[in-house]
DNA sequence: ATAAATTAGTTGCAGCTGCAACTAATTTAT
DNA sequence: ATAAATTAGTTGCAGCTGCAACTAATTTAT
């Protein structure tokens, strides 16, 4: 009982906690359901999905990590022939990651599987709630953003 | 824009975000402050400062981590000098984990620093709102913890 | 008493991570 | 035109992760 820890009354054990928790139940269920994927893998599939092509340097970007971490990424999902690299012509320096055949595939049939995952996450909480709770994360990655250093 | 997808409107994506996000902005102020710790290791210390001398097994489960990567994680604290095991004499099965003069040392200084990095995270953000997004993060827990299995 | 089951911790394996230093290609400045 | 600066991606390093198989110790069941 250690009241003079600013901590266990503050959102963030509970964000940490619930967010692992989450992951967890993100890939024990896609697992569950023969999919093959792992948290990072899925998003990446996701943005190639929404806009097939993209760089490395821009899925780096808009998937919040370093384009060490992307490279690899990509290394571990091109050997599972989920996505495939096609350098530039204009500029050689540029890799543009396609979605091959079965990244589509894969992606199409996570999607009921996701939509079971969030339901059962949401589940006994009202819309109002969800909406208030959304707009304080918002806030607290604004609180976060003004602080954080860039990549 | 595709709004077949059940995904961006919902929690989950904000909750990994944000998580992630608090992730980096904590290690990157515990950095600043001259604190060289991962989160992991800051809530290793954290729990043995709660009481000390706990077990292996113990702490993997308080920690909600495999009992390989709690190994590895007091291997890591250990060669810093943060904590060190004992072998329990009435079960030698057993390793009772300490913290060191040095571990009890940086935790305690990297309290304030704590203090800041909360405080950051939650500006602007009423009481009210605080309260309930932790209910509702509380919520999504035990949504989950009834369908995950257990280590 | 002894065999079988359980428990605590470790190791091999494969995967994700950031940082810093690097290479190769391209752009900017002189 | 050429040198300097910038940019995209890769690699070495060190750290965190879970699973499954393992060892050693202890407890339970016969």
């Amino acid at each position: 009982m250690d009241n003079s820890i600013p901590f266990e009354k503050t959102i963030l054990p509970y964000l940490g906690k619930t967010a692992k928790f989450a992951g967890f139940y993100f890939v024990d269920t896609f697992l569950e359901y023969g999919i093959d994927l792992s948290k990072e893998q899925w998003l990446v599939l996701k943005m190639l999905h929404h806009q097939d092509g993209q760089t490395q340097n821009n899925l780096a970007f808009i998937t919040n990590r370093s384009k060490a971490s992307l490279t690899r990424l990509i290394n571990t999902m091109e050997k599972k022939d989920l996505v495939f690299r096609v350098l530039s012509k204009k500029d050689k320096r540029i890799n543009h990651i396609n979605l091959s055949e079965l990244g589509k595939q894969i992606f199409s049939s996570s999607l009921p599987v996701l939509k079971k995952i969030i339901d059962e996450l949401q589940k006994n909480i009202n819309e109002e709630d969800l909406t208030k709770t959304i707009q304080v994360l918002n806030q607290i990655q604004n609180n976060i953003n003004k602080k954080l250093k860039p990549y």
